[in-house]
DNA sequence: GATGAATGAGGGTTCATTCAT
DNA sequence: AATGAATGAACCCTCATTCAT
């Protein structure tokens, strides 16, 4: 199984490698969404140019239209791409053979490394921008609420697993999950406010798991 | 002592009452305020227009000129007026005479209904921009930093005397406090992306305090 | 008789000895004219704002239009204002008891350092403006024509009599005319551009009235 | 060799002979340069918008961003294009074989009829702007002087080869040389205020060369 | 008469999108 | 298919002018 940040990989880094080019380019799609990932993460949508994606792509401007109706279009299948494949990834931990607490935690894990990686919580930041309304994210919201969704059922499964193993108590699974996605940003979060004291992830963890309380 | 619903209010309404204007009203920048508020919050920094913020506040787009230098400026004032109302409530909640747990609970019940009110978690957002680079975002960054910091600060105190007096168990502060305002933001994020199923306050809290794991 | 450098003082320095105040006040429909016309020599019509010129004079920008229809109107009055006294000066030299030539050597050597003062050859940039279309420019046209051609025939008028008095060669002297105010701006022109190299005023008279030929 | 109105024609006329366009036109820059000039020289920068001068290139105002960064600097390109060709032609004359009193004849000749044609003394009026503080003007400055000391250069040095030739007296060179840059712009001006009576060029340059001075 | 806050038309600039090559 | 020059709508900001006090 891949972990998360090698699966992530082929959308950080460049792949110059391609041999046949010359052929409605299968790749050139894809380019265009790697670079387009980056910098939408890191300037958000309106700071972003379609001059600045094209020429990251290594492609013309018009080029990019050839691919995607329009620079909404673009993004909702950047965000597309990039739930795909974190869905892909959560599938693959819950199938692992492990206790769900230890699939929560690689999954944090791997996570918040890749946001860090990313210099942005895109992720989140997309959930974000749900809450923007304009043609564009009205266009948006829709298709990332679908993702959304499966991602916190994944999740949410995970916890169910582990409630009926007595891992975790009983508790509304779905919130649960969605705390336990809060908790990551958190992650994220506080190493990039004050990137000097990177968080120590697993006293995160261990807030999530075992709560602010006291103990009786 | 007031609540943060109530003390939000005089941002979220006009206030037309007054008596004798004519002579740089106080009042009209007030009312900028509160109209770029709710714009910015729901539309975010690059969608709003200023033009859209004077129509709001119901003044022409030069009139806003008189009042703020331009259109970032603008945004780093609301942004600043949100935190120290923020800040003040935080303040009068810390002096209150409550366990520190019922504290915590005041104010992320408050603060999920205000932001729920305002259809945006625009604080938790604005942090996020903080990612954002672009010249305004610079400008805003280490302004936004130092509030931030602040209210880290208090939530961080009170934490720390929920440890002395034994409610809390023994954890870093600061990072408790980050957990906690990013629990605040999943009571409203939840409600805002599944807005028929209003997400239970109770639950979440529950889930902060006491954590996921089945306790032995 | 007052020289020109005096004559102009009124209109380069502020005045506010003014006794009684208090009743549509003559004095300040000559304060305004005085502070536009610096701010119009040093800064050309365009930059020079409404507010400056009001600040400038000390009164508020309503006020201003109390006295003058509008910005162009003001500047067609201050063009007015500065070029009577132009004639005024030229009439009273020419009425002195002085050799033609030495007129001239006065008018020319008033003059420049009177332009240097101002920091502008604000006279002659009125003419060039002239040459401006524009609805302001248009109407600024007419009134200055009759102005310059006033004190065209001034100078022509000397001119001539130094003809008649063998002074001067036999020469159309409306065009030595021209020539001659435009050598006084070439005078203030070099001071401006070459600050250091003060002009010799000697030398361009000099050239002005011997020409550049060798004699033989 | 050509004349001045030839070598100025390139600037003043259309070309739209070209073969094969579609590649960052090079015409394109030239064709707004030309009508930039024309525009700038009677209007002035201020009055003269980007819209006036796409349109009379025959270009979306956008197009003309893609040849210049801002007005300013196309403005400072218009002037440099300007200067340069006139330098370009005084050299031309300056290589001449003919008498220096000649050059100066030829030049002055010249250029009149080409400020006429342009309806503009341009070039001086240019001279004047650097009077005019400001950013835009504040950058145009220091380009401009260079030309303008060019220009006094070229011309000082054919007057200064007129005294070892005995043809001039001997005078500072370089004075003459801006008083000879005035005369033209007389010459200009007379035409341009009062354009019945042509002004009769010979006379002027008569005035130049012999002065006012009744000889003895 | 005097004020200066308010206005809004106008201009410079950006950038998503198109289309001729 | 790929290009990138050209387009023009849209937006920020300025400033002459007005008008309620």
């Amino acid at each position: 199984m891949t972990d998360w940040s090698v699966r992530i990989n082929h959308l950080t880094k460049n792949c110059p490698k391609n041999k046949k080019m010359r052929t409605k380019d299968k790749n050139i799609k894809e380019k265009i969404i790697e670079n387009a990932l980056k910098i939408f993460a890191q300037e958000g949508f309106f700071k972003t140019t379609v001059d600045d994606i094209a020429q990251a792509a290594g492609i013309a401007k018009g080029t990019l239209y050839l691919y995607f109706k329009d620079k909404a279009s673009l993004y909702v299948n950047v965000i597309e791409e990039h739930f795909k494949v974190g869905i892909k990834y959560l599938n693959e931990v819950q199938k692992e053979k492990m206790t769900n607490t230890a699939k929560l935690q690689k999954i944090a894990d791997n996570w918040i490394d890749y946001m860090i990686r990313l210099k942005s919580s895109f992720f989140m930041f997309s959930m974000e921008n749900v809450n923007l309304s304009s043609k564009i994210m009205k266009a948006v919201k829709p298709i990332m609420n679908v993702y959304l969704e499966k991602i916190v059922d994944i999740i949410a499964r995970i916890i169910e697993q582990g409630i009926k193993a007595r891992e975790f108590r009983k508790i509304e699974p779905r919130i649960a999950a969605v705390h336990f996605l809060n908790t990551i940003r958190t992650g994220f979060f506080v190493t990039f406010i004050t990137p000097k004291r990177f968080i120590d992830k697993k006293i995160l963890l261990d807030l999530f798991f075992k709560g602010l309380k006291q103990r009786r």
